[in-house]
DNA sequence: TATGTTCTGGAACGAGAGGTCAACAACTCC
DNA sequence: GGAGTTGTTGACCTCTCGTTCCAGAACATA
């Protein structure tokens, strides 16, 4: 019934999120979207809404890929710090695609809230998962003697999340990737056990 | 010689601050500012040049007052971890004039880098400051055995610095102070000698 | 082929953007 | 007081913003 799309819905989606995390939400205009996406302005509103549902869409569809990179990033056989620390890498990595632009979501975070409750819904979901899923990694680390007794696991999971949010403003300062690496190095050393005993229970 | 300014520059630069601080550069408009401000369009032109100038103007007046914070903060003879904690404290403190909105230069980082050069040298300079500041006072608490093993100096400086940036970030998810204190505590107890010995040097 | 429905692309809209300007106001100096 | 200079103001400019609308294109069904 009707005439059908001739676009990829997704494919759409995706080249919006890197016009908007390479410009933000304010400084990218309609015309933008549609030179970028080679879409009519009506066919885009129909088919998004508005310029701010197209935004919280793609947003929704970069922090859903981070959200699956977290799921399935672990196995429970392996020492979990080890695991975590390139987890990091890999998120930092799937971040490169956007060379310079940092994370969309640190971006959109800084740019939108406390104004933006929709995007400050949808990025403390994400947040909230990604900590979840930090301390309980976390917590295996613990009972397994690789994490130092200085802090408790949920504290070393907040701990890593907000550091995390840190390198995301730091590499758009200095994108050198080494200093990110670096400083994840750090972090991790820190946090390993120095004296690490046997399994403690 | 000619008619004098009727208003006083500084106070205008921080009411301008506040209002970029609070709204970010692309979503204020010469309209706000000019409410704002209490002046003409002209003057604002006159005085400040454009927009742009306006805000690198207000960002400036906001990184010196942070850096001014950070060059009068440290007793040497008293021990330095202790006082990088109560540093930080008064940090976030300070931005709590602008309730919610976190900290002016990560937010402008992040919604204007990598595209603004004049934005991006201002910021670096400042947490290049910064990251030596701390490294100093670093370097005494490793000296005096208060630093953790584990960790060298300008490695914890650059460190304490990314989490500062992180908890900016998080500030704005979830304001609670009492989670940004939480997380301080655990860093310093992280990068504190778990056996501290004495001086070794 | 005729009809109904959905999608497409671009013209058009009002509002508001950033920036300019000219007339007037407020001072200094002669 | 007159001349010269600078500051102030708000009307005004052009351009671009986000959004709407409509005529035509592309399908399914009959």
């Amino acid at each position: 019934m009707g005439r059908p799309r001739t676009f990829d819905e997704e494919a759409i989606l995706d080249r919006a999120m890197l016009l908007f995390w390479r410009k933000g939400y304010e400084a990218t205009s309609m015309n933008d979207l549609v030179e970028e996406l080679g879409l009519g302005r009506g066919s885009i509103y129909a088919a998004f809404g508005d310029k701010h549902r197209l935004f919280v869409l793609a947003l929704g569809r970069y922090l859903g890929r981070q959200d699956d990179l977290l799921a399935s990033s672990f196995d429970d056989l392996r020492p979990a710090l080890p695991q975590l620390r390139e987890l990091f890498e890999r998120l930092l990595q799937a971040d490169s695609v956007c060379s310079e632009s940092g994370c969309f979501s640190v971006n959109s975070i800084a740019e939108l809230l406390p104004n933006d409750e929709e995007v400050a819904d949808r990025a403390r979901r994400s947040l909230r998962k990604a900590e979840q899923t930090f301390a309980v990694q976390l917590e295996r680390a613990r009972r397994g003697g690789e994490l130092s007794p200085a802090i408790g696991a949920p504290e070393a999971a907040h701990l890593l999340l907000t550091l995390v949010q840190g390198l995301q403003i730091m590499r758009k300062v200095d994108p050198d990737p080494a200093r990110t690496t670096a400083c994840l190095d750090s972090a991790f050393a820190l946090l390993r056990n120095p004296v690490p005993a046997l399994a403690l229970s």
